[in-house]
DNA sequence: TTACAAGCTGTACTTGGGTACAGAGTCAAG
DNA sequence: CTTGACTCTGTACCCAAGTACAGCTTGTAA
C-alpha cells in the first residue's frame, strides 16, 4: 500500500507550494537538478528537492535574487566565509533600503500634513511639494 | 546674442540629467507632451517641460511607479484630495516594506552571528538555519 | 558645400522572475 | 481500450523602466 507515490513534477509543486512552470523555470536556470528523463514516462524528484525548493523560497523572502541564490547553493557545501560574505553585502544592502525608506516615508508624511493643513482643492501643497528641488537629499 | 538656444530634445535632455531616450519613452508613456514637429525641423520643448521631468524623478525617488506619478499629474490640477490619498497609500505600503525589511535583517543579522561562533568550514550555520524551516513569520 | 553632429522613427533588446500555451507523449482507472 | 489527467518540450508572453540601434533627415559650423 505504501509504494508512496513517487513524485512528479505535480506532485512536488504541490508539495513545495510552487507553481509547476517555475519549477522548470529553476531547472533552466541551474537552481535545482532536473532528474533524468526515463526513456519512457514521467521524472521523478527526490525528496529533497522539496526543502531545495523551500531553500530557494526562504531565500527570496531574505532578498536573495535567484542568481545569489544559486551563489548559495554552489557554496554552501564548502565554504562558510564566503557564505558570511553573501550575507553580509545582502544585509549593508538592506540596510541602505531602510534608510532610504525611512527618509522617504517622513518626507511623504510631511507632505500629507501638508496637505491637511489647506484643504482648498485649487492649490495643492503636494503637488507643489513635489515641484520644488532639493526636499530629499540626494543617496549619499 | 541671447537668443536662448531652443530647447531641442538633447538640451532637454542635459538640463533634466535624463536620457534623451527616456524622454521619448515618457512621451510615449504619456507623462510629458510630445511637442508638434515643426514641417521641416526639430521639436522644441518648453522650459517647463524641465521642471516635470525633475517632478517625475523625485516622485520616483519617493516610490511612486510612472503609473502612479501619471495620475499624480492628471490629478494634480484639480484634487488635492485624491492627490493626498495616492500619497498616503504609498506611504502606507513603503511602512510595510521598511517593517519587512526591518525582520528579514534582524534574520541575517542572527545568522551572520551564528556563523561567526563556528568557523569550522563544514558546517555553515548560515546555509542550516535557511534550510530550517521557521524562521521567518509569513508577511502578515 | 561639405562634413559631422544631432534629431527622428521604429523596432528590438535588456533584466528578473516568472506565467501561458500549443502540441505532443504517457500513465492509470474504469 | 478508451478517456481524461498528467507530463514533456519549446516557444512566447507578461511587467517595469528603460536602453540600443539602424537608417534616415535636418541643422550648423568651417
Amino acid at each position: 500500500m505504501n509504494t508512496l507515490k513517487p513524485l512528479t513534477i505535480g506532485a512536488l509543486a504541490k508539495q513545495a507550494n510552487v507553481n509547476k512552470e517555475t519549477i522548470r523555470y529553476y531547472q533552466k536556470q541551474g537552481l535545482i537538478i532536473e532528474p533524468q528523463k526515463p526513456l519512457n514516462g514521467f521524472r521523478h524528484y527526490p525528496a529533497s528537492t522539496i526543502e531545495r525548493l523551500l531553500f530557494i523560497k526562504r531565500a527570496q523572502q531574505l532578498g536573495f535574487s535567484l542568481k545569489e541564490i544559486k551563489q548559495l547553493l554552489l557554496l554552501g557545501e564548502k565554504n562558510c566565509q564566503d557564505v558570511q560574505q553573501l550575507a553580509k553585502a545582502k544585509r549593508d544592502k538592506i540596510e541602505q533600503q531602510i534608510k532610504s525608506l525611512q527618509q522617504i516615508n517622513s518626507v511623504l508624511n510631511d507632505m500629507i500634513n501638508q496637505c491637511d493643513n489647506n484643504n482648498d482643492t485649487d492649490d495643492c501643497r503636494l503637488i507643489s511639494a513635489l515641484s520644488k528641488q532639493g526636499f530629499l537629499q540626494p543617496m549619499t
